[in-house]
DNA sequence: GTGGTCTAGACCACC
DNA sequence: GTGGTCTAGACCACA
């Protein structure tokens, strides 16, 4: 796990991580959390730090505290699916502010956009 | 300026970084980059390690150096558009390759476009 | 190997004498060469500068790396052929340029090669 | 003047050098060569060596020694015409050896000198 | 001052 | 071992 140098408070980038995989499914509905230190270590991070990460996410109904065990993703689909869309919306925003940034007008976006997705590998 | 955690070799990170702000702009055509040296403590950097970005820069033809007086932005009309489209497709399959992952389907991404395009920040 | 005396910079005169070697097949395709470290001993150079060479050289194509093996004379006739006919043209460029410091007229200079042509060393 | 690493005796590179010199007008009839003492000095060489290169072309009748002024550069065009001759031919052969070493056929050293004569920068 | 070359020595990733 | 990256510091040529 990298350092976090972003300008954002760490645990909100951690948040924002651990929502990001949630949304992709690379933590799935259901499934268990590392412990708090555990999770500390793996993110270079004070146990402290990583504490507020989870009642933070337990507070937004993403995750559950189930005591003695640790925490576990909330197991909801439309919970997932708004997080999916969420996650959507704000990589569509960035794409349209760096194609503005580079001076491309929609109609040559969505022109690029096509030209990627018929030309995939197939 | 921010350290370097990417992976990628140092040097082609910066490279990576003064391309994108030629295809923006931000670094105009014909401009004076600043000299190796200044360059190497604004990045953190050794001198040579900032001399390799100049040279393999100018290698592959975005500036040009001027013995005694420093490097500069190439102007080149032609080779800035195609360093702008560049940036542009590598952004936008980034971008198809995150919708991926969410599980977006080409007719949501472009859903998801329009809306933001439409209803942007008037 | 002889140090280099020759105004140009070392690692210049060190890429003209390895190009000169593969142009004469004394670096046969697809041979290997000695490694960096071994290269720097041998020319009585710092192990970059012996890098550089290698770098040079191989993004002019004329070699190629592989990593934690060494790098290779690279084994396309065509790029030999060329490199085969750049000495040449180089070498009768000088031989040329001294024979009219040398005042030899044209007819001068073909028959002075003719008569060592037909009384070689039979 | 760069120093000597030729394999050959310091003083026999240095006579070639004179000789060269001669041939090619450079050191032309009649005119003084340096003394001794500042020869030495530009070859950074030993004032016995160079004086022995002084005597050697004296003896070989290239040059004279005229007590209390120094040495001159004979005037005697048929021995000046021999030594170009003989600088020629010695650059010739080696010509010749390199085209070998490059396996280039007579016909086609032929026609490369000859584009290069043709080609020129008229 | 500028860019350009060279050395010395370190550490990494790959095989 | 191999190539590849990076640092530190020196010296040069040019302007």
């Amino acid at each position: 796990m990298l350092p976090y140098t972003d300008g954002a408070p760490i645990y909100a980038q951690i948040i924002a991580r651990i929502k990001a995989d949630i949304a992709t499914g690379a933590l799935s509905p259901g499934s268990r959390l590392p412990s708090v230190r555990d999770a500390a270590v793996e993110h270079r991070v004070n146990p402290n730090t990583m504490y507020r990460v989870m009642t933070e996410l337990e507070r937004e109904g993403f995750i559950q505290a189930e005591r003695g065990v640790g925490y576990f993703v909330v197991d909801d689909p439309a919970l997932t699916d708004a997080l999916r869309r969420d996650e959507a919306s704000k990589a569509a925003a960035a794409f349209l502010a760096r194609m503005d940034e580079l001076g491309l007008s929609p109609d040559e976006i969505e022109a690029l956009l096509h030209s990627l997705l018929k030309g995939g590998t197939p």
